[in-house]
DNA sequence: GTTGATGCAAAATGTTTGCACATCC
DNA sequence: GGATGTGCAAACATTTTGCATCAAC
């Protein structure tokens, strides 16, 4: 059986507000600060300055926990590697980061926002060199083959690995 | 630069026949032994273990590492980690085998046949449950995304993250 | 003052590698 | 006999965890 998950929300793309399954878009009270004050969880310096980092850095560019972890380091903010791999799960938890699993190189993570809709991943299996694009075509046959199998749709995510035109 | 490969294609669905980027599905003359046989290649017994193994299990079924390592050895057959990471490897760059990565759990293999063509999976977040369905506007889609960024297509693969009826 | 979060170091995972030995042709 | 493959143990990379301390509320 599936927990049932106190969920956030992007707010004028900057500001997470929570909601526990019940509350929408309309709460649009707070300014940053205000995120991730429910439910006994804390806005603290780290989460905050990780939250920072991703907006600053937008949608479009793919972060490991290592690299986090030095983009930190650069800006003078020393955050420890483990939490910042806390602070990454939560994040996805909340729907404000989104994981994704190229074949090559681990777990990346990537802001999600309302400019930055569902995209998929064009990848060079050479270089690593990541594009990105919009299908409707591909949520709707993720869509179809939830339905048809009784499954209940979280998100669907269509890697594609190729060479780019460097690496030919 | 990427390495030219030297690949192998199954003939027969049963059997291996090495080609060095010109030989094609012509050259059906052997028996499974003679798959791994060219290029300096050894059909060892360790790899027609593993081979058989998949041929046994078929398709739709996604093996760790691990879990090659747990079924030979039920079958009375130790063969180490390290060969059975070397050996997957090799099978997967040779055609053999398809390596997915699924969010949750790590890299896992499947059989690939001519049976059972491009499909894509449908993963149940929550207890790891595995549907495949197949798509061709997911293929256009990788195809067309592809070409649009000068790119050359290897292979596009869905991952529709859902919850299954049973865990819902 | 409670509860939740952090940092550290240690542990757990998953995968790769160096090397001596074995084996295939 | 030379090239290729195996097993082992060690190395590595990545991620998680136990625990004492700290800090948000």
């Amino acid at each position: 059986m599936l927990q049932p998950l106190s969920l956030a929300i992007i707010i004028e793309n900057n500001v997470l507000a929570d909601m526990t399954l019940n509350v929408g878009y309309g709460s649009r009270s707070s300014p940053l600060e205000l995120g991730l004050h429910k439910n006994g969880r804390r806005l603290t310096p780290q989460r905050k300055k990780i939250l920072d980092l991703f907006q600053r850095i937008g949608s479009g560019i793919h972060l490991s926990a290592e690299e986090v972890h030095a983009h930190l380091l650069q800006n003078k903010t020393r955050v420890s590697l483990a939490t910042i791999y806390r602070t990454l799960r939560l994040l996805v938890r909340m729907g404000f980061l989104h994981e994704l699993e190229l074949s090559e190189g681990g777990h990346r993570f990537e802001i999600l926002s309302k400019d930055n809709p569902d995209h998929h991943h064009l990848v060079c299996i050479n270089c690593g060199r990541t594009e990105e694009f919009e299908s409707e075509e591909v949520v709707t046959a993720g869509r179809k083959a939830s339905e048809s199998k009784g499954f209940k749709l979280i998100e669907s995510t269509l890697n594609v690995r190729a060479i780019c035109p460097e690496c030919i």
